[in-house]
DNA sequence: AAATCGGTTTAATTTGTTTTTAATCGGTTG
DNA sequence: CAACCGATTAAAAACAAATTAAACCGATTT
């Protein structure tokens, strides 16, 4: 927590300590900015304004090291603009002073909740964009038009999926999918990936697989 | 979106159309139940005070049928046990009328970023100043603007950044990028560094690479 | 047991891109 | 001012990928 009117500082340290949170606090941004380097948060508490860095800033070193690392605003500043600037500065959440102290700790849960929990970890269903892959039933679809693949086939996308936005080499692909070790003789890899670029592209809008020349393909949906 | 003043529900329904969302509306709940039980939706936005069944159950039932899907409860109830019971029920935020549409965008789209994110799924980014690389996706930006490296460009900026600020000799280079030992003859180097500074360079403000005659290059941050 | 079928792999060809070479230009230094 | 070092450019060579057709293989049918 970076807050610098040290009775709310104080408060909200013990108010959180009673629900079993480790809370670290800093009263300057330029302190905070120190903990957070050198130290490994699930989450952030930062007031806005703030001596020597200001909240925003703050927020924004915050993710440009760590993604993952949630950031709650908590300040006065209540204007729309203040929010949305606090929100484009990567918070997840922003409230507003004065507040419950129970409305704190409900939103704090309600974001640790996402933290750990892996999205679509209950299902078996792996999408990218508007393809969509039934694991159970291996059944592949894309606009909701159902696309009838064979098994390697099948066996290539589903690791492309796994490792969508990722560029994978044909030694990743040829050790996953094939089971055979570093052969260059073969070009069965370009084969299927042109089959399945047949099956999943042609005759749809926007690409998904591309070819990084040199190091391998990758999967991923057009913005 | 579940919302039975029809009013509201048509001005935020073409609110997010114009922000590119796709947007399903019940009027009530059990139709908006019905909506959720036959459509794979991202996420909800309830109001409480629902004819039918309201919607504290229906995120209850959201809930129990499916994890990932994000919750935002839309409501004029603003007592701090009204959030609480929201954020028990399984909302993922909480936003009290009237509020600003530009508000809901923002907290819809803080929501939406951890959806598809994997937590954890530490993503391998190397960065000098407003340089960035992304070792599995293998684009590189500057200022935001993305650029196209080919794989020896590549390796050649993975090198200098993993380097910055130390001048590396031309035998460095041969050695770690070209696996080539020290071999006068060729200037392939000069070459590659005279590709990658037309594109890492040129078109912006700062420098990056400086040569040090004699010695090699460095790469490094202008201050 | 032969023929057939779907799926997989190999091989050969075409196409496109990247990498390397080599020659020239330009500035700095002894 | 000439020798040297690096920058730049264009063209050649090398390489990587896409595409196509045909061969292969195993399961199933005839």
């Amino acid at each position: 927590m970076v807050e610098d009117e040290k009775k709310i500082a104080e408060s909200l340290r013990k108010g959180l300590s009673e629900q079993h949170y480790e809370v670290d606090v800093a009263y300057d941004g330029i302190a905070g900015r120190k903990l957070f380097d050198s130290n490994s948060y699930d989450l952030a508490i930062l007031d806005i304004n703030l001596p020597l860095l200001n909240g925003y800033e703050l927020a924004r070193h915050i993710r440009s090291y760590n993604e993952d690392i949630l950031v709650i605003m908590l300040t006065a500043m209540n204007t729309t603009e203040d929010k949305i600037e606090g929100f484009e500065a990567g918070a997840d959440d922003y409230i507003v002073k004065p507040f419950d102290f129970q409305e704190l700790v409900v939103r704090i849960r309600a974001l640790l909740k996402r933290l750990h929990h892996q999205p679509g970890a209950g299902t078996n269903i792996l999408r990218v964009g508007d393809l969509i892959m039934n694991l159970d039933s291996k059944e592949v679809s894309r606009e909701g038009r159902n696309i009838p693949l064979t098994a390697k086939e099948f066996q290539l996308l589903e690791y492309f999926i796994r490792n969508k936005n990722k560029v994978v080499s044909r030694i990743d692909i040829a050790l996953n999918v094939w089971d055979i070790d570093f052969d260059t003789k073969t070009n069965v890899i370009d084969v299927y990936v042109n089959f399945l670029r047949k099956k999943i592209e042609k005759d749809f809008s926007s690409k998904l697989i591309y070819t990084q020349v040199g190091m391998g393909y990758v999967l991923k949906e057009t913005p």
